[in-house]
DNA sequence: TCAATTCTTGACCATTTGGTCAGCTTTATC
DNA sequence: GATAAAGCTGACCAAATGGTCAAGAATTGA
C-alpha cells in the first residue's frame, strides 16, 4: 500500500518533483543547523518522511544533495544581483538593495543559514563562486559607488566595506535569529519588525555615508521616507 | 620515552596545563569549522598532537569540551561588556565599543566563529546566556541610548537594532573572513585593513545615527577623527 | 627510595555514518 | 493487458563515531 495519496497530479515526473522538493526542504534545514559534516542523511530522511534509501535514490549522495542546495541558494542570490549604472539614483539603489537582501534572508532563512555555515566552514564548495561571479559583481558596484562619490552624491567611503556592511547587517537577522529572539525576548520577528529593521538600516547607511539624490529628483517615493528626517 | 621535552617547567600541574591548552586550541578551530556535530575528537586529537584517549582523559567528553570552549569565549566577551552611564560621551562610547568588538573578533577568530556556529545551530547550549546576562546587558545599553536620544545627543533610533547592527557588522569580518578574502582577492586582512574597517564603521554609525558629543567637549581624541569629516 | 598520584595509550565496544544493491511494487506507454 | 520504466526500501557493508578500560610509564612528594 502506497503511503502517498494518488491524488490529482497526473503529469509525468510529478512523483519525482514532489519527493525531491520534500528532500530539499528537509535537507536545507538540517544542513543549515548542523553544517555539512554534522548533518546526517538519516535525519534528513526522517524530516522528509522518507526512508534513507529513497533520499539516496533521488539525490545520489550527500555531497550532491548539498551542492544542489548551495546552487539553488546562489540562484536566488543571483536573481537579486541586478546591475546598476552610475546614472541611477544612489538613494534608490541602496534602499532597494537593502530591501531585497532582507526580503531574501526572510523568505529563505534556512538557505541563508546554509550559506553562512558554508562560509564559516571555509567555503570549500563555494570558493569558485566567491572569487568569480560574486567578486565581479562587487567590483562592478564598487566602481559605480566611486563615481557617485566623485560626483558628490555620497561620501568617499570604501565601496567594498560599504557592501560588506550592508551584507552583514541584513544577513544577521536571518542567520542569528535565535540570538535576536533570545535577547529581545520575542517569539518571532513579524513583518512589522522586519519593516522597522529595514527602515533603520536604510536610514543609517544613507545618512551615514552622506548618500544624496541627484539634482532634479523631486518626490521621494514612499519606500525611502524613513531615510529622510 | 616521553615525546615532550622535560624542559624548564617544574611547577605542579604543568603537564596538564600544557596539554589542556593544546587541546582547547585545536578543538576551538575544529568546532568553529565543522560545528558541534561535525567536529570529531579524532581530528581534534590529531591537531593537538595527542591520541584520542588522551583528549578524553583531560576533557571527559566531547560535550564537556565544547561547553568549556563556549564558556571561555563568553568570558572574553564579558570582559568587553563594561557598563556605561547616560553621562558618558556617546561618541566615545560607541567608538570604543566598535573598536573593542573588532579587536575581539580579530584576536580570537576561531572562538568568534565557534560562537557563530553555535547560534546558527539554534544556540542549544547558549539559550540561558542569551536570555540572561546578554539580554540584561542589551537592555541596559538600550536604556542609556534612549536617554541620549531624549537629550538630543543622537537620533531616536531603536537602540536594540543599533546594537545588532554594530554586532553583526563587526562580527562579519571574523566569521566571514573567507568570503571577504575571496571577494576582495586578498590573502589576509592586515592591521591596516582592520583599522580602515574600524574607522569606516565608526563613521557610518555615528553619522548615520546623528550621534553627537555633549556640550563642553573640545578636542576630539585621535581615535574618532575618522568620524568627523 | 618508594609509594601515591598523575599521565599515557592501544585495544575494544556499541552505535551511527554514507552508501550499495537486489528485488519488489507502482506507474507510464502502446 | 503486457512490457518497460520509474519508484521504493530493507538488508547489508566498511568506516568512523564517542566513549571505556585496564595496564603500564612518568612524575611527584615524603
Amino acid at each position: 500500500m502506497a503511503k502517498a495519496d494518488p491524488t490529482s497530479e497526473h503529469e509525468a515526473g510529478a512523483i519525482r518533483r514532489r519527493n525531491e522538493q520534500a528532500i530539499l526542504q528537509a535537507a536545507e534545514g538540517v544542513f543549515a543547523r548542523h553544517g555539512y559534516r554534522g548533518a546526517s542523511l538519516q535525519e534528513i530522511a526522517r524530516q522528509a518522511g522518507l526512508p534513507k534509501s529513497n533520499v539516496l535514490y533521488y539525490m545520489g549522495s550527500k555531497r550532491k544533495l548539498y551542492v544542489r542546495l548551495l546552487e539553488r541558494m546562489m540562484a536566488r542570490w543571483n536573481a537579486i544581483l541586478d546591475s546598476i549604472s552610475p546614472e541611477d539614483d544612489p538613494v534608490e539603489v541602496i534602499s532597494a538593495f537593502i530591501r531585497a537582501k532582507i526580503r531574501l534572508s526572510r523568505s529563505h532563512p534556512a538557505g541563508s543559514r546554509l550559506f553562512a555555515s558554508e562560509i564559516l566552514g571555509g567555503a570549500p564548495f563555494l570558493q569558485e563562486y566567491l572569487q568569480g561571479e560574486l567578486r565581479d559583481w562587487v567590483e562592478n558596484r564598487a566602481a559605480v559607488f566611486r563615481q557617485w562619490a566623485e560626483r558628490g552624491l555620497m561620501d568617499p567611503v570604501d565601496p567594498v566595506w560599504l557592501i560588506f556592511l550592508i551584507w552583514s547587517s541584513t544577513q544577521h537577522y536571518a542567520d542569528f535569529e535565535t540570538q535576536v529572539l533570545g535577547i529581545t525576548g520575542r517569539k518571532t520577528l513579524d513583518d512589522d519588525d522586519l519593516e522597522d529593521i529595514t527602515r533603520f538600516l536604510i536610514q543609517v547607511v544613507i545618512k551615514g555615508c552622506g548618500i544624496k539624490r541627484p539634482a532634479g529628483v523631486e518626490t521621494p517615493p514612499e519606500s525611502i521616507q524613513a531615510a529622510q528626517h
